[in-house]
DNA sequence: TATTAAATTTAGCTTAGTCTAATAAAATTA
DNA sequence: TAATTTTATTAGACTAAGCTAAATTTAATA
């Protein structure tokens, strides 16, 4: 049960998201497909796609689509979720829908364990939670 | 009134930041303290004044502090103020101060306007705005 | 099936942002 | 003030991530 979480860059995990995206949608990940969805020239996905299978987060027979390792499977997996979190936030917070999409896709990269902890938490238990929470701070602070 | 706002790279904007924190808190910015603030060596400061120079945000004598200009200064108040919006968020939201001022850090350079003026509404109306929201899109639900 | 079109890959260029090592200037101190 | 230390700059290497152009392979179609 190694640890192998090799810290990726933002623009490898998008990579990942996205052959995990459209294996879900179309089951299949093609080159074509990953560069227009990122928006990004056939190259650039190709060098990318070279880059994960050497980290064995995907495997490519050569001309056909790209497919995920286990491990990349859960990457990919963790990243997708990640962002599924953070655009129901945003949303939540009164975000528009097209706004959070893109807000989350660069959020999702970048913010701390503890920070996404504290927005599922927000998204389990709702505003109450905060208002609870500010509560025992001033019962806390009579307590002294 | 010209509207110059080229778009900054996250990092020349965590530099103009620096610069003004700098300012704020020691009457000057030095490429040392900006180097260790930062946690990057001094030629990468060099380099970073030179790019924000061009771009007549900084000016700076040789082998002397860096100041800003107004068009800098106006940046990187723009960049310092969505910092402290944003760490003030994370932290009413249950985030510790460490960690809420580094996702703070990252988050100051990549939401969008929709987002951070959804972020101020919350802070300013606290939770109660998102419940009013909600309550609103009941009675318009209710009233089609 | 032979040709054409589409998709993929390779080769190589560019930019941004970091670094180390070496040089130059300024500040400190002996 | 001369020597030393600190700070800043310059030169140049390296990496990641994008691009274009060209070559290669696969798929479609005449």
């Amino acid at each position: 049960m190694e640890n192998n979480h090799v810290k990726l860059s933002q623009s490898l995990e998008d990579y990942l998201e996205m052959v995990h995206m459209l294996r879900l949608a179309n089951g299949i990940a093609r080159v074509k497909d990953i560069a227009a969805a990122l928006s990004v020239k056939m190259p650039s996905v190709a060098k990318a796609i070279l880059e994960l299978k050497k980290l064995g987060l995907v495997t490519q027979e050569p001309y056909s689509g790209v497919e995920l390792t286990e491990e990349g499977r859960k990457a990919a997996a963790d990243v997708l979720n990640r962002h599924i979190l953070l655009k129901g936030f945003l949303i939540r917070l009164g975000v528009s829908e097209a706004i959070a999409d893109k807000d989350a896709c660069c959020m999702e990269h970048i913010l701390s364990a503890e920070t996404l902890s504290v927005i599922e938490d927000f998204m389990k238990k709702g505003n109450e939670g905060i208002v609870a929470k500010k509560a025992n701070a001033l019962k806390a602070k009579k307590g002294k």
